[in-house]
DNA sequence: GCGTTGACGTA
DNA sequence: CGTACGTCAACGCA
């Protein structure tokens, strides 16, 4: 068999791009953010396509550049007639050049040339090194280059349809051959090049001309041959159409820098690829058929993964374990975790000599069990896992426990790049490994190629398990030159264990109250609904916003609120200002409704989530938040109702467990702004925290220069939003907002504060100035949050990465200091036997349940572990409250 | 069935 | 035009 011929496929990035802009114009697509995205999205669908369809070997995009060519040299006004840059098409190129780079598609521009001439230049040699050449463009210029090997694929209205120019279709198209179309061209001129053209000479003139005389040279040679007043008036404009013709021809011979070898698309990162999508908020369809096309043109990996997998029998365990090498093991689980519980049904071991092994627990003797307990609980046998916490749930519930983790994948991943979206062991494995974890593919449940074999499920976890354990390697190392081992090590991984008590723990609820409430709230929504429907005089559904619309600014006229991006908002503070606008009763009728119904929504799923022994066990979710923090699901426990009277009463449904005394809550008192006090050192700041004051208070007399007796409430609260805001990055226009004052005042307001606070102003711009810097900020204990949008040309996410920069830092450290925190009480809980246990977590909270008789011992040991969980310039304040549920505990 | 949107609860 | 999350119902698409 003979090898196919290499095909290059060269486009034309820019008049692609632009080509897809007008194309998808309409559909005005666009980040939440406001970045446009037409020009990115339809560039690289059509990208997909043709790479998809046309299976090329080589490939590459040009460019045009800013710099003059030498065509604006010949003539001034070339080009000169062309409008401005849209506003909406602004900033599209750059992130063109980015994913083209993340795509590892080799792109091309030379200063002085077109694109068109880097690709004629390029595809000439190409076809002289045996190629075939492949061009899409969108322009026509280009047809002057098909011949036999060299095709043109020219856009038409969309961004799907194409015409395939060869030598053939151009003469059928315009009945000229490709040689004669730039003669063609130059006689009828170009009104987007700004070429002129000749008055009464159109397209069908001037194709007549180059049939009948060959060419545009044997046409001037013999000009006086043409009749009549068209003639007259092509010998006036000779001089013109031959400048068009020499502006019109596209050198072949542009000194490009590159070898057509390196035409090629390189190894590419699924991740970074994934990244770049979800910042352009690209999903779906395109992304799949990116990753689908692409997949074929991704490079194989270096060598799959190769292990021998022992599939061990009855007997066989504890003979393997003993027989394993010093050094990290592997570990993966097959089972289903969650709820704090969990079940496993398979185990592989990776030897760190590379061979792994496969456990049926369900087929263990008594004599494998007793060797895998031992080993699995071994502190001095390390072991890495992607994901631990689920596993440890489920061997807990076989009695079994896993010691010696030394290292925990995702997390490894998470603390390097905590802003991903996912930490897929394959995704990893090709990230930090350059090789793929492929699972067999099955299709309509028949098992796909060697799908019959049976040992098929095996060998893949004992994949997994070797992957892991080579993984966990590549991280450490990863890690370490970012930073992050220690927060790995001493943090993180031991919080995998605690987190797995609490969600084991649950916290007990008292199902009898929970329901009765949700039947009031269920009541209150029903009275709701029913007055709406009266004083609107219609049936409708309260909880559709679309249709609430319809009944506010259609059937009532209303006046119009704040826009959101599909019509006017209904939310509570729009809601409020039309209560206030019009005597119409709807409004507030829906405020009390909305209000209702997410108090009964929220009892209904917790009672959903209320398990056999009475409790509520939420997942903590330790690698989702990009700061650092934790967060809870299914159910999620760290936004249970706390703002109003209404909404406390769901907390006294949480209660102390059978067996316990009480319930202890322990919190950190402004936290966030101890932690600006100490990153910032603003001396005022640490006084006012020194002061014994109320800390709002404080902060207030100093900036008003008043005895902090005589700050009133007004005062406070105005310093208070100031106090908080600042660690959000809040604008003036924010602020004014919130205080209900003109922007103006908040903007004179923040000059007092500051010139008060100085030091605070001068560190959250130092942050953001660094983080531009290095490209990340980081925390108290290391943590790294990287925001590449700070150099963002587009003005919205370049802000937005300016808050996120300030914020990072301040909401990292507190995380860091809590977890820290966990880990002390916990050390402290065991080591004084107590059998009192840490519930929950709410960023700056703990709960507790506390065992009889321990309520002293137990307030002491949080205080003291809490207190010193981390040395800052300024005490670390944490108040307690105990009682019967979680609203009388709280303070 | 699935993904997106608007709304809203917490720190 | 204030950061970080998770959940719900409605809705539009396939």
């Amino acid at each position: 068999m003979t090898p196919d011929r290499s095909r290059l496929l060269l486009l034309d990035g820019h008049s692609l791009a632009y080509r897809a802009f007008y194309a998808l114009k309409d559909a005005n697509l666009m980040t939440t953010d406001g970045q446009h995205t037409e020009a990115v999205y339809g560039f690289t669908s059509m990208l997909t396509n043709v790479l998809r369809d046309e299976q090329p070997t080589h490939v590459a995009v040009a460019f045009d550049r800013s710099e003059p060519t030498f065509r604006h040299e010949e003539y001034a006004e070339y080009k000169a007639n062309r409008s401005e840059t849209p506003e909406d098409f602004k900033g599209q190129m750059q992130l063109i050049y980015e994913l083209l780079d993340i795509l590892r598609i080799p792109r091309l521009s030379k200063a002085g040339f077109e694109a068109d001439d880097l690709i004629a230049t390029l595809a000439t040699r190409a076809s002289a090194a045996d190629m075939d050449v492949l061009i899409v463009t969108g322009d026509r210029d280009a047809l002057q280059l098909v011949d036999e090997r060299v095709t043109v694929l020219m856009t038409r209205r969309g961004i799907s349809d194409m015409t395939r120019f060869t030598p053939a279709a151009v003469q059928e198209k315009y009945q000229l051959t490709p040689q004669q179309y730039p003669d063609f061209a130059a006689l009828r001129g170009d009104p987007s090049d700004n070429l002129l053209s000749i008055p009464g000479v159109g397209e069908k003139t001037a194709a007549k001309w180059v049939r009948e005389f060959g060419s545009l040279t044997a046409l001037v040679d013999r000009v006086d041959e043409v009749k009549g007043k068209v003639g007259d008036k092509l010998r006036d404009h000779v001089a013109q159409v031959l400048m068009n013709r020499r502006l019109t021809e596209l050198l072949r011979d542009v000194p490009v820098d590159v070898e057509l070898d390196q035409l090629t698309q390189g190894d590419w990162d699924r991740e970074a690829v994934n990244r770049i999508f979800d910042s352009l908020q690209i999903r779906g369809e395109l992304r799949e058929r990116v990753f689908k096309t692409l997949g074929s043109a991704e490079s194989e990996p270096e060598q799959g993964f190769e292990v021998e997998t022992f599939i061990l029998g009855p007997d066989r365990v504890g003979g393997w374990l003993a027989a394993l090498p010093e050094g990290r093991a592997g570990l993966a689980f097959k089972g289903s975790y969650g709820s704090g519980t969990g079940r496993i049904d398979a185990i592989a071991v990776a030897s760190p000599d590379g061979g792994a092994a496969h456990i049926d627990p369900a087929k263990l003797t008594e004599a494998d069990f007793a060797a895998l307990s031992e080993w699995l609980a071994d502190e001095r046998r390390p072991k890495a896992v992607h994901d631990a916490k689920g596993p440890l749930l489920a061997l807990w519930t076989q009695g079994l426990d896993l010691r010696g983790l030394s290292c925990d994948t995702a997390l490894a991943a998470y603390l390097a790049m905590p802003g991903q979206r996912t930490f897929a062991l394959e995704d990893l494995a090709r990230r930090y490994l350059h090789r793929d974890l492929k699972v067999e593919e099955e299709s309509d449940g028949q098992a796909a190629l060697f799908g019959d074999d049976e040992d098929a499920p095996a060998k893949d976890l004992a994949l997994r398990a070797h992957v892991v354990r080579e993984l966990a390697d590549a991280l450490e190392g990863f890690l370490a030159e970012r930073g992050g081992t220690h927060l790995l090590a001493d943090v993180e991984l031991p919080l995998v264990r605690v987190l797995a008590e609490l969600e084991r723990a649950g916290i007990a609820v008292d199902r009898d109250y929970l329901t009765g409430m949700e039947a009031q709230f269920a009541a209150a929504v029903k009275q709701a609904v029913e007055e709406a429907h009266r004083v609107v005089g219609e049936q409708f559904n309260l909880g559709s916003p679309k249709q609430l619309q319809e009944i506010f600014f259609n059937k009532l006229n209303l006046p119009k609120t704040k826009r959101t991006k599909t019509g006017y908002s209904t939310d509570a503070d729009q809601l409020a200002w039309l209560a206030t606008q019009t005597e119409h009763e709807l409004p507030v009728i829906m405020l009390r409704h909305r209000d209702q119904q997410k108090l009964r929504q929220t009892v209904e799923g917790l009672i959903k989530e209320i398990a056999d022994d009475g409790r509520i066990h939420t997942t903590f979710n330790q690698i989702i938040a990009a700061t650092g923090r934790l967060s809870s699901e299914k159910p999620n426990l760290q936004n249970i109702p706390i703002r109003t009277a209404e909404g406390r009463r769901i907390r006294q449904g949480f209660t102390v467990g059978g067996g316990h005394e009480t319930l202890l809550t322990a919190d950190y008192s402004q936290i966030e702004l101890r932690i600006m006090a100490h990153l910032s050192g603003d001396e005022s700041l640490i006084a006012a925290f020194e002061s014994g004051h109320d800390f709002h208070q404080a902060t207030a007399s100093r900036v008003f220069d008043l005895p902090p007796e005589q700050v009133d409430g007004e005062l406070r609260a105005r310093i208070k939003a100031m106090n908080y805001g600042l660690a959000y990055g809040l604008s003036d226009f924010g602020l004014s907002g919130q205080l209900n004052i003109p922007v103006a005042e908040a903007r004179e307001l923040k000059e007092e504060y500051f010139q008060e606070f100085g030091g605070v102003r001068d560190f959250l711009q130092a942050i953001v100035a660094q983080a531009r810097a290095d490209g990340y900020t980081e925390t108290i204990m290391g943590r790294r949050r990287y925001l590449p949008d700070l150099t963002s040309d587009n003005r919205q996410r370049r802000e937005m990465a300016e808050r996120m920069a300030l914020n990072a830092p301040i909401q990292g450290s507190a995380a860091d200091i809590i977890k820290v925190a966990m880990l002390n009480v916990r050390r402290a809980l065991g080591e004084a036997a107590l059998r009192s246990r840490m519930l929950l977590q709410v960023h700056d909270e703990l709960v507790f349940e506390v065992a009889p008789g321990e309520l002293e011992v137990l307030t002491e040991v949080v205080r003291e572990q809490m207190n010193a969980a981390y040395q800052l310039r300024v005490p670390l304040e944490v108040s307690v409250g105990t009682g019967r549920t979680w609203e009388d505990a709280g303070h």
